[in-house]
Order: C-alpha cells, then sequence, then structure tokens
DNA sequence: CATGCTATTATGCGATCGTACAATAACTAC
DNA sequence: GTAGTTATTGTACGATCGCATAATAGCATG
C-alpha cells in the first residue's frame, strides 16, 4: 500500500506543555553541566533541546525563570536520591542511615565536576534574581529539614544528650557543603573518604554531647564571657 | 610668569610596570565585586582602571593572568587579615586565637555579597584554567596551614588528646567554608554569631577528642567494618 | 632640543549575545 | 474536510564580546 503522498516528517512536533518544559530544564541543565556560565544562553539552551530560540521565552516567561527551574529539578532530584539511599535498606540506627547519607552525598555522581559547574551557575545568579533565591531557600530548607529528620532520629536513641536540631543541621549541612566545594575544586586534596570520615565524626562528637554550643538548655548564652 | 604653552592634560600617564599592574588588579576585583562573571570582561575592567581596552593585553598574557593575578591578590590580603586579628592582644591561648579568626572570618566585611560574587567568578574558573588552578591551590594550602598552626597550638595545650593536624584543618575549613558560602547565599538564614559558635564548638569537640576518626594510632583504619 | 623606546591608545573585524515580532505549520474540533 | 488555535519557527536588530594591529604620545636619554 504506497501512498501516493511521501508523507513527509513534520519539521517539528507539538508536545504538551509539561513535557515541553521539562525538555528545555533537561537541556539547561546539560548547557550548564558543558558550558557553565556560557551554557546559559538562550541560543544554547535551545540548540540543545533541538527547537529554535524564541520557543524558550514561550514557555518560560525569561531565561531566568528556566534556570530556577533547572535549579528546583535538579537539587529536589539529588534530594531525593539521597534520602532514599539513607533510608535503604530498611530501619537503621540513625548514624547507619546518616552514614549512607553522607556516602550517597560525595559519591562519585555528586562529585562530577560538571554538577560542581551547575551548582556555582544557580548560586552566582541566587543575590540577583528573586525565584532564584525563592528556589535557593526552598531547596536548602528541605536539605535542613532532612538533615533534621536523620538528627531528631540519633537524638531519641539512648545516651545521646539532647542537643539543639536545627542548629545542629545547619553546622552539619555546611561541613559537607564546604567539603563538597573543596573536594570540587581539587579532587586532589583529599579523598571521598576522607570527607565522609569527617562527618561521621561530626555525629560521633554531637552525639556524645562534645558540642557545647548545641546543647540544649542556655547552652547558648554563654558566649561572649567565661569562655577561655 | 604666565606660559604661552596652555600645558594640556596629558592624555595618559606612564607609569611603573608593577604599578600599572597593581591598578588593574584593584580595577578587576571591582568589576567582579560589581558585576560578577560579566565584569570579567577586558573592556569592563579596562574601563574601570581608567585605561584602554588593549593595555590588559600589554601587562598581561590574557585575561585569566590577570584574573589569576587578582585571585592571588585577594586571597592573600584576606588571609593576612585574619591571621592578624587572629595573633592580636598577644599571646593567648589557642582556642582564643581560634576563636578570633571565627570571629575574622564572620566579619560583616566578609559576609559582603560582593566578596562572594567575586569569589564564585575565582571558583567558576578554577577548574579550566592552569593558571587559576595553582592559584587556589597555593591559596587554600597556605590557609589550611594557617589553620593547622593554630590546631598545633591547640594540641600543646595541657588535656588536649592528639589528633591528626592536617585532616583536622580540612574539616575546619570545610565547615566555615560552608558556613560562609550559606550565608552568602542567604544572610537570613543563621547569623554570623551562629556560625561562630559552631566553629567554636567544633574546636571545643576536637579538644576533648570526641572525633574518633581524627585521633592518632590507628583510629584512621578502622572505617569499613565494627562501625555501628 | 632632538631622538628613540615603548607604554598606551584607538579602531576594525567577526562572532555571539538577548529580545522582539511576523510568518508558518501542526494539531484540534467540528 | 475545513477552519481555528497556538505552539513553533525564522529572522532582523542593536549591543557587547575578545582579539589583533597600526598609530600615537609620554618619557628618558643624549
Amino acid at each position: 500500500m504506497k501512498r501516493s503522498e511521501p508523507k513527509p516528517e513534520p519539521k517539528f512536533r507539538r508536545i504538551a506543555a509539561a513535557q515541553r518544559r521539562a525538555s528545555l530544564i533537561a537541556a539547561t541543565l546539560q548547557c550548564l553541566r558543558q558550558h557553565g556560565h556560557e551554557g546559559a544562553s538562550v541560543r544554547r539552551i535551545s540548540a540543545a533541546a533541538g527547537v529554535s530560540m524564541g520557543l524558550i521565552n514561550h514557555h518560560f516567561p525569561g531565561s531566568a525563570s528556566l534556570i530556577a527551574a533547572a535549579y528546583d529539578s535538579l537539587a529536589d532530584l539529588l534530594l531525593t536520591s539521597m534520602r532514599r539511599q539513607a533510608d535503604e535498606a530498611g530501619a537503621q540506627a540513625a548514624r547507619g542511615r546518616l552514614r549512607r547519607f553522607f556516602e550517597a552525598s560525595f559519591a562519585p555522581e555528586v562529585l562530577d565536576p560538571g554538577l560542581f559547574r551547575i551548582w556555582l551557575v544557580f548560586w552566582s545568579m541566587v543575590p540577583h534574581s528573586q525565584e532564584m533565591r525563592a528556589v535557593h531557600e526552598r531547596t536548602y530548607g528541605r536539605y535542613r529539614q532532612t538533615l533534621e529528620s536523620l538528627l531528631d532520629q540519633l537524638r531519641r536513641e539512648p545516651g545521646v544528650p539532647p542537643f539543639r536540631i536545627a542548629a545542629a543541621a545547619i553546622g552539619l549541612s555546611a561541613l559537607m557543603d564546604g567539603l563538597w566545594v573543596e573536594l570540587s575544586l581539587n579532587p586532589s586534596a583529599f579523598r571521598a573518604t576522607d570527607a565522609i570520615a569527617l562527618c561521621n565524626d561530626w555525629v560521633a562528637a554531637l552525639a556524645v554531647g562534645a558540642f557545647p554550643g548545641l546543647a540544649t538548655g542556655g547552652g547558648a548564652r554563654r558566649r561572649s564571657r567565661a569562655s577561655g
């Protein structure tokens, strides 16, 4: 049954808005990963997505919104993955879950230079974009909540003295982020296992009440005097 | 004694190469502070320095070298300032010096959004520029050496158990960097005093031997087994 | 005062950038 | 099948980018 009409491949296809947006987000992440800051260009992104330039402005109010959506998407993906790995293999002790969370945080895929490249672009846009700031606060908030949940499980274990969970999560996330940044900048400075060990040590110190400022019950007030 | 020649202001002045380079470095930092990644442009920098475009390529092999020199200059300035503040007021206990170092690290001038902007540009260029990588490694090396010196003083104090200084410096620098990054990204996430307290707590835990992985004498080997 | 050196300027070139807007064509509904 | 909607394309515009190079002029030296 040969058709007389050659049935030419259509020059483009209309797809659902949600799928198109997801495709654009994926292309954005690919560009940021490969070209860093210079990849945040409408031309590059649209070329990577296989569509024309103007389509971006049709689906997003501006390129800033697209990048914010990419930030939200990637951050959610990473956090979900880490949470899943932490909760893997059923009910463990809190220390074990935290250890798995650390191992996931310094896995080779997270220490990929491309991911660092992407993240630097995100960070550089946070202070000057309302949307990026909102995404960062939400993202970082969920990140800390995850840590708070894990630390709360730790606190409930026998022999663990009470501590201020929110402040502890701030410190732990900072330690992890700082290790990740330096390891991304200089993979030979130390090893991923060293980073994991430092995080585990931090948890161990917290579990024995070695952080005086994090202890509950007025421990936070004695800061200016009687310290040395 | 009126001169018949109007003695017009010369269109430009020749100055010593070292001074010109310093001027260009200062202009570079100003541009990066104000415009971030877009400030790393030959045109903007030369305009800020009040010179023409081509002068940069005359004094530096390329714009990358200029930015690397700016990285080196600013990092040295900051570290010197922090070291001076830590050593201020004579011989103190190690804990006091560390506390002063933390306070200097989270002073308002260090938490200035412009400084974070500058630093992100530096970081984004490290993975793809040989010069930037060299500057980073040297800079970060001196930073860790400073911390190692302070931690060594801590270890010599009575009652402080021995620990692996190099690894400890890695952890402490990561904690400080992570706190600085997050505070720069979101100044309302927590306060500078919280960051300082978390660093002091880390030192306190180290001083009581609460970090098992940092303890010397085979403490680093028990990592895969017998941990939970 | 004349002369040479070179720090410095000024300009042109090709490429890329973001934005705007009219034209087109794929899909839907009837 | 046909009309309508709109997702999608294609292009033009002005600005800025890095780089290269000839021309200029400040300064030192004699």
